[in-house]
DNA sequence: GATGAATGAGAATTCATTCAT
DNA sequence: TATGAATGAATTCTCATTCAT
């Protein structure tokens, strides 16, 4: 399983990593307020008390998860794309690295997907819950709007389609995949092939 | 002298559908645990004891709202497709009428999608949350699958791509939206054209 | 059935009868908390507002079965022994009455016998429930003392056992007779025949 | 570091003492239904969110009081008794028994007794309550029917009565003694010599 | 008289959080 | 670091009681 060890310099021990990996998977699957800390504690086989050491309470460790471990995690996906080539080479790379991802074996690609795009939808400020706009910047996707825009001027995408709606669009269709894939497994999970999203825009 | 029956049905009527309302919304934008009764008693302007007078419990009034309302909603738009036409235009009329409801200014539409989408994915077998399994055969969206096939064998659609993965993709695509649009609110929520999604399969 | 119509002196209606039977059956057999208004109101065929139209609340309504029915019920089986008699005639002619009515099929005996014997038992006081002390002069059972103090000096019973004693033990025997008569039902309950008690006195 | 298992054994066995004592009090006392959870916490001085520590909920806790408190005490009761010898030794060494421990300081037999005779018959099938076909096997009181029987053969008790009627008017007796002894406390409480009983039968 | 909609106080239950060891 | 006992605020749920018709 190819896990990105670096993004968990701040991991202490085992116990850190595995209360983290329980943790991720619930929140992501179940949602923050349907977890709770002894179902975290209990899939990372430790006390909850535990939890409390490392983590001042349960937000701040949802808080850290996405911060430092979902955020990191799909940023570092399209790192490694070379962003100087044309948009729709951009866009595909991207897109790929995504997919790849979540058809990949390894579920916590779509946990933190799944996550992040969770801090997008479940809240509306209210008793319980979580405020979203501290997550405002976190946009992980922020490159698909510019990356359309471009495509558009080099002439490669097709102008009938607003830059907004052909990006609504495209994530949309990612969350979707996102939340298939957390609720079916990596077995059952069909992950369409990325010509299904470029014919969108070409 | 007691009222009628049929003021007491009037009473009832209008009271369930207020509750409804509420509960709907809420439920569709928060998550089932989210939600607490008192919010929705509170929305509905009434107490939450009167809850406990239409429904037996949270959960009832949930199933309630999955079975009587969100699912017969979602069924009534497509049922006035004309499924004896060809495939391609079966697929175009009934995501039409998707996106019509997604796209007008009531939000019921966009609620009930969601909660349906919701049952398939943000609630897992756990201690807290709902079994989804019950809820396996509520497919809104199964006639996806059939048009795609027979969209192939009529030769307007591609046969690049298995149907699986095109109905995932468009299912996916729908729930990405309904999601959207929940989130957004129908002011700020742009509806992707039709046209990209039949891109997708033709 | 041989109801004991003259009790019912204050009964206004057909309605009225249904309740108190319901309710009294109810409170005799789960006891007074357990019982709620509904239950009441279903078993006797009414809707629960009609009982506050007979009753302030649900303790008025206890009450009232108390006072006006059971207990009546409970004298007016003793009242046509002849107390004149020698005591251990009295005496026999007392525990008769009540295990005849407790063999009786109607049910109304066992009921007012346990919902008497209930208000001795139940209650302590507290958070929910109903002050005894309020019904400390509703000795239906008091005849008993003299009765065994009276036949000791008149030769019949043996005084080798405290009159506190026996009258306690027949009390205790009474109480428990009551409880299974009503459990099981005027064709599962084997009543004891009267000479087991007496034969504790003689 | 954390307490050792035998600290933690020990907490929790101290702990279990108190809420175990005080709820069996209240519920022999004052029913299950009339008990409330606040109630057992302050007198066992603790908070209501310990007792869920300890069991599932209400009724798991009144369950396990019956199977693993007084179901055991009565048993051990008796438990000493020589069933080799004679059915009326038998029959006088249980009731010794019995009887003495209702006699004792120690409350704990009437309430073990009190509960055990509730379970037969103040809880009914309903709304509320408890359903007691639970408890059928739980007969503490089985062998008072089998030594009756014995008895008779051995030629010690009468065959006038029938040895159900006699069983029964035993089971009476046991049970309103009981009553009695709980509601009115050890001080209070006078028990009638074991030969009232005894009498009964020879 | 009669109904059942509506309320809210109070009881049951959950769970994040604290803390002694 | 690690445990689980302990707490209490928040939530779900029950039910006696009120009230318009």
């Amino acid at each position: 399983m190819p896990r990105t060890h670096e993004q968990f310099e701040l991991i202490r021990s085992e116990r850190m990593d595995a209360i983290l990996t329980s943790a991720m998977f619930l929140f992501a699957t179940k949602g923050y307020d349907s977890t709770t800390l002894d179902e975290i504690a209990k899939d990372a086989g430790c006390s909850h008390g535990l939890l409390y050491h490392y983590f001042k309470d349960k937000y701040t460790l949802y808080d850290y998860l996405v911060n430092n471990v979902a955020f990191p995690m799909i940023v570092k996906l399209i790192e490694s794309v070379n962003f100087a080539q044309k948009a729709k080479f951009v866009l595909y790379d991207c897109l790929n690295a995504i997919l790849n991802a979540l058809k990949s074996e390894d579920d916590q690609y779509s946990w933190a997907t799944n996550l992040l795009i969770s801090i997008d939808l479940s809240i509306v400020e209210g008793t319980k819950s979580i405020r979203v706009s501290k997550y405002a910047n976190k946009k992980v996707f922020s490159w698909i709007s510019s990356c359309i825009e471009r495509g558009k001027l080099e002439g490669d995408f097709s102008t009938d389609k607003s830059t907004r709606e052909v990006t609504g669009a495209i994530l949309c269709f990612i969350k979707g995949l996102a939340y298939a894939r957390v609720r079916l497994g990596s077995k059952k999970f069909i992950c369409p092939k990325i010509n299904i999203v470029m014919d969108m825009v070409l």
